[in-house]
DNA sequence: CGGAAGGTTTGATCTGGATCAAAAATGCAG
DNA sequence: CTGCATTTTTGATCCAGATCAAACCTTCCG
């Protein structure tokens, strides 16, 4: 059965559900992969379903009309994706990597949520997590210098890509998940203010980096120190 | 007794509470007055208590240790103020204007949250709801130019402080909550071109400014055309 | 009423990051 | 491997908003 090897059924929602409860959404649940790129949910689209991220990385953008960009979210497995309790979304959701999901109707979910308080407690705690994050994303967008949001960037990814990281290692390595395009939607930045602010890293050895996609810290508390604090 | 006049009985969380579960909570809890200025939080302060706010704004804060100082949140009547599940805060409540606070101690409000789904769920709702502004607000931070800030936060204060406005009428007025080096704190710019920037709407004439504080906005659409869309 | 203390506005100058432009890597299809 | 498209880096210049510096208002309290 789908969910027996699943990620999300353990650090995800699926795990507040009991064995007959998972057997009942198993059954309307729907596992795909998305390349790159792909729209998940478009914004001012109606909501029809909802995801769990089992691998790959989400990015949540909004998006004035004259053109002008900024990420407002980024969701890794074993996330859960979608806005519960609005017919409406007012972002749209892309794949920023190749990503697979496990997608739910719109209708089982709510049900499930209605029968299961354990669940809508998980939705809520993921809920308040991601407003820490949105917070946390406040500061560097509004206070903090592009050096520094670049630096607040490299490891909130290492943090997210490798568990492991955070805190006793002194390195990391890590594929970054976003194009310089992406990230610099992510910080309020230029393309070409991301690519100077990681070329001066790389000159000042706090990284180094391969096929601009590969990213290796040899001592994370140096790249701390340049996060503002 | 305590409740029945109260602002938060109805759009607040209070409302989830059935008239015995109200009874309960009113037992402990303590209404009282905060001065602008006054801490109601401190950033990684054990949480004792949680409240609801009953008139006034408090502010939400978050501060590097250089100083520099960005609010990641305002809160209006009957907004719930405090982060459940969370032993420590990890930022700063104030009172931003005079404030009338109902406050609960923390264990009252963790054991009413497990006996009633039902002030979870509003709970959840109001999390979401926040969730949804600072998704808006990091928008505004990463990308919109200083005036766009400005009349972007002009519109929101007119649409929390005078909830009539929003949608028909065409001209609205208001006291400002914040004083332009707290709109400062909330727009990531600094005092001086916050002021410059509301003299450049006095001068074009899209609103109108009496003892600093009290701000006339004639035609709103004309506001709003300068919020960047 | 005078006068000290914040808060606000205005002016002059500087600078970090944007913009404009082009070269260099990288990836891919044939 | 070659050639083309896309992404990234590097360089030159510009400008929105920061910084530095004064004046100007409001309160408000003795």
């Amino acid at each position: 059965m789908l969910c027996a090897s699943c990620e999300a059924r353990h650090g995800g929602v699926c795990a507040a559900l009991d064995p007959d409860q998972l057997a009942v959404l198993a059954r309307s649940a729907r596992k795909y992969e998305a390349g790159s790129g792909t729209e998940l949910m478009g914004d001012a689209e109606r909501i029809e379903s909802y995801a769990n991220v089992l691998s790959g990385v989400v990015k949540l953008t909004k998006t004035l009309s004259d053109g002008r960009q900024q990420i407002v979210g980024l969701q890794f497995a074993p996330d859960f994706l979608g806005r519960p309790f609005k017919a409406e979304s007012d972002l749209n959701a892309e794949a920023a990597t190749d990503v697979s999901l496990c997608a739910f109707p719109r209708a089982s979910v709510e049900r499930m949520i209605r029968a299961s308080p354990e669940l809508e407690r998980r939705l809520y705690l993921q809920a308040l997590k991601e407003l820490d994050e949105a917070r946390d994303w406040m500061v560097t967008l509004g206070r903090k210098t592009a050096g520094e949001k670049i630096a607040s960037f490299l490891l909130m990814i290492a943090r997210s890509i490798e568990p492991a990281a955070g805190t006793d290692r002194m390195s990391a390595r890590f594929d970054l998940p976003l194009t310089r395009a992406d990230i610099a939607d992510f910080l309020g930045l230029t393309i070409e203010t991301v690519s100077r602010q990681l070329t001066r890293l790389r000159a000042d050895k706090v990284i180094a980096i391969e096929n601009n996609r590969h990213v290796i810290v040899p001592d994370l508390s140096r790249l701390e120190a340049r996060q503002g604090r």
